[in-house]
DNA sequence: ACCGGAGCCTGTTAGC
DNA sequence: TGCTAACAGGCTCCGG
């Protein structure tokens, strides 16, 4: 389930095989992987773009061409990027193979089929929506104030919404409520200013050492080139029901909130 | 504003 | 052992 350090770490090992590579044919076998424009208009306004630089935005990979389009693609629950050799074998979940012009392939690969491709003039026509980005400067805690107050949701599923924030998936929510000591069933208007500041620090805080490490293999995810993350030796709470908690050792408890399994410490976090 | 549920998907796991 | 059912969670959409 690539969150934003996935992310993060794709765009980063990507960079080094894309960058100045240009696009030639793209092959889909799963054309609802594209969402816009058509694939035939998507093959034809690709072929002969070059990658100028590729960057993130939330959990959405921005590929800038030379033609001024934007290549978006966002790996929702088991996407893979990778840039392999055209003679290597790919396997049946392999649905979209954009290919390069010095013989390497892109290949976006899916088991769940949930994954996504735009190709557009402008970003915001997919990235319109998103809430700030949580590494980004403009991500204050005055702004993180800002946004809770009056809000009567509970901070989990608050924490989950792309438009709160971007970037935050199911792992590093409840890592960061856990490093905020605050209970993920806690209304979003009820925090003190020093709680407010203890979650900014822990949402940066958590996502940077998502980043450092990698990533959290935990189910699906690996790097572009197959290798795990290490973040998933790093949790504190997430699917560790029944460990006990590192600071006090209490069991790690787990509940459904807002349809989503949410672990925390019923004895540090309130 | 907020919540719950359905839907999109398929490999893995739990349970009979 | 072998089958079925539930589960996993990224997001969007709909109804209440």
């Amino acid at each position: 389930m690539p969150e934003l350090p996935e992310v993060e770490t794709t765009v980063r090992a990507l960079r080094q095989p894309l960058v100045g590579r240009t696009f030639t044919e793209v092959r889909c076998y799963w054309p609802r992987q594209i969402v816009k424009p058509s694939l035939a208009e998507l093959q034809q306004r690709l072929h002969g773009q070059r990658v100028e630089a590729i960057s993130r935005r939330a959990k959405y990979l921005l590929f800038h061409l030379s033609s001024g389009d934007y290549l978006i693609i966002h790996l929702k629950m088991t996407g893979h990027l990778s840039v392999v050799g055209a003679n290597m074998p790919a396997d049946k979940h392999v649905h979209t193979i954009f290919s390069l012009a010095n013989g390497q392939e892109l290949r976006f690969r899916d088991m769940r089929k949930f994954g996504r491709v735009y190709l557009v003039a402008h970003p915001d026509e997919v990235l319109a929506g998103l809430g700030p980005e949580p590494l980004e400067p403009a991500f204050t805690v005055a702004e993180l104030q800002k946004r809770l107050n009056g809000r009567s949701r509970a901070l989990k599923p608050l924490l989950l919404d792309q438009s709160f924030v971007a970037g935050i998936g199911n792992i590093y929510a409840d890592e960061a409520l856990f490093a905020a000591r605050l209970h993920p069933e806690r209304k979003a208007d009820s925090l003190t200013s020093q709680e407010i500041t203890a979650l900014h620090n822990a949402i940066q805080q958590v996502l940077q050492l998502g980043i450092q490490r990698e990533g959290a293999s935990i189910q699906n995810y690996v790097k572009p080139d197959g290798q795990r993350g290490d973040m998933q030796n790093a949790v504190a709470v997430f699917r560790r029901t029944g460990y006990p908690c590192s600071v006090c050792e209490a069991p790690i408890e787990r509940i459904v909130l807002g349809g989503r399994s949410t672990h925390f410490c019923p004895s540090c976090q309130s």
